[in-house]
DNA sequence: ATACATAATGTTAGCGATAACGAATGTTCT
DNA sequence: AGAACATTCGTTATCGCTAACATTATGTAT
């Protein structure tokens, strides 16, 4: 069913047809109701690809992170959503699997609908990527993060401070035998400037870590839990340790329940993100919450900031400030 | 820049650039090249919209499904996405809040793209979904679920039989006084259907559920935590407890673990899904598994045979058997 | 060299909607 | 009454790309 067929069984034209299915002015309240009642009954669907194509207008966001198992960029979206609910923009969600190329295939085939915005996690892109990001003819808003140098508008928290704050917690609560666990690098650049941060602490105390370990592959409970028991087992006498995330620090937190040790006198936890998994635990265990439903909100009303302001928008770059919560894990 | 100023560049038609760079035959390999060097160097992102729109076709998947909070649909997606990554086909995420309306809104959204597929969580839609369903001209997969009358393809588990295996093995180990913990019914089909199986299961012996307790909102462990104590608070002799949800039966584990309860001695759990949250806590909780990933896959499956295929696909209703794992907790 | 298949390119006509403008009514005011 | 205006609707021309067909090079057999 078209657009056309409605109109003639209405016995108007196309084009009051579609000022009617639009809720477009110039349109008289009989007509219009006459209108909507046909196509509701023969069940019409306008075709958006060619009112987009006509308008040159599409109201849609794209939204590009890296991964929907992580449990940490749902809420992302959700504050998006949240925000873009006050107006006609939807968002779309594209995943780009901690990769670069992947993300400029994902971005590309995202840029290809012409969307009204874009969201990206992460100021590190492949050279292909920042080319088309800044020819963009939407505005960009990079998220998560700020140590670096984002190519117009960014919202997100300082992760090499993240790594920083949480090493002065540890190291001002006297543990000096520390162990950190987390993602290989090359994977997630976040987790590597909390790293980063963290080493930069301790080196400024003379200190180094006793033990690292680098995983691949998603974060898990289970994944966290082992890793800590191959660690406390090369190292009885590590006094804490330090996440990339805190679904490994719960899996850490798993193994002391299992092993009979107790948190934090036997070894103390941190870990980073505060998710909703820490909440009814038997122990709250130390995190960095990440603003991430402030920041996917501030990204979307940059968006619509954007969208209203007639003349190209200056740049925003807004730094947020994460909350340590130490629970009672250090 | 528009394919045109491409096409002007290499000094061929738009038609011949059209051609290059779609990979489409008939381009020599020296015009292709140049085609191609022009357009990186460029950085041309070609418009899909006006690529759609002519060629009425539009290599999207929509998939609509409840939540992303959940833990549960992330894994259907990942299914989903494995199998189209060897078709042309990219999937599309709608989110649809776990209501009806609002469902019917995202699938509408969804069907004025034109996608060449939809898959659908859940089988109970509104009415106006369910025609727009039925008139959309692209193959539509209902998913999760099978106890209801498909509108065509469906692939799931039975939540009914998969609510009275749990209560057979339940009863098969001796325990009498049992509560349910789960979400309010009109929000989660799938969730009242193993209900209703449970509570079929428990009368056929003479049976019935000590306590009930539903809740609204997402599930969490915390919820799982508070609602459980409050529970037993009540009902100190009880014997078990199954819960809609594997994040909900953490949350109760939670509360055991922190109230000095040993499982299954001084209360039974059992949960739903077969989450990864359940790997690697110190012991293994009852669950059944919802084969989320290979729901995905074979609707993706389905999708791909019906693209295959010329004529119109016949009515495929696959029905998975959920495993359950007793773990330790019963 | 002529005829004929094959490869490589160009031309024309949409895809289904909407922007922009124009025309037909009805209303109000002087 | 007639100008001035608002309201409601229609006509025309795209939007950027691709299907289908037309056309021109290139080579091959006779």
């Amino acid at each position: 069913m078209l657009l056309k067929d409605v109109a003639q069984l209405a016995g108007v034209s196309e084009m009051t047809a579609s000022r009617a299915l639009r809720g477009a002015p110039d349109v008289s309240k009989s007509t219009r109701a006459k209108i909507e009642e046909i196509a509701r009954a023969h069940g019409y669907v306008p075709n958006r690809i060619a009112g987009s194509l006509s308008s040159q207008s599409v109201n849609l966001v794209a939204v590009v992170v890296p991964s929907l198992n992580s449990f940490v960029f749902p809420e992302v979206l959700s504050g998006i959503s949240s925000v873009l609910k006050q107006s006609p923009l939807k968002p779309v969600v594209g995943i780009s699997g901690y990769e670069l190329d992947e993300e400029e295939e994902v971005i590309r085939e995202m840029l290809s609908w012409r969307p009204s915005g874009l969201i990206v996690a992460g100021l590190e892109h492949n050279d292909a990527t920042r080319r088309m990001l800044a020819q963009a003819d939407c505005p960009v808003v990079e998220v998560m993060d700020v140590d670096g140098t984002p190519l117009r508008h960014c919202v997100g928290i300082s992760h090499l401070q993240a790594g920083r704050d949480m090493a002065a917690q540890i190291l001002s609560h006297g543990y000096r035998r520390i162990g950190f666990i987390g993602t290989k690098m090359p994977q997630d650049f976040r987790a590597r400037k909390r790293f980063d941060g963290f080493i930069e602490a301790l080196t400024a105390q003379d200190l180094s870590l006793v033990d690292v370990e680098h995983y691949s592959g998603d974060s898990s409970i289970a994944t966290g839990r082992q890793l800590t028991a191959q660690m406390l087992d090369r190292h009885p006498d590590l006094e804490c340790i330090y996440y990339s995330s805190d679904v490994m620090s719960v899996g850490g937190y798993m193994h002391c329940l299992a092993a009979g040790l107790s948190v934090p006198q036997d070894v103390a936890l941190a870990g980073f993100n505060n998710l909703q998994i820490l909440e009814g635990l038997p122990l709250e265990l130390a995190t960095t919450d990440a603003c991430r439903r402030e920041i996917g909100e501030r990204a979307a009303e940059i968006l619509l900031e954007a969208r209203d302001s007639k003349s190209e928008l200056a740049p925003i770059c807004e730094t947020l400030s994460p909350r340590i919560s130490l629970g009672q894990s250090l």
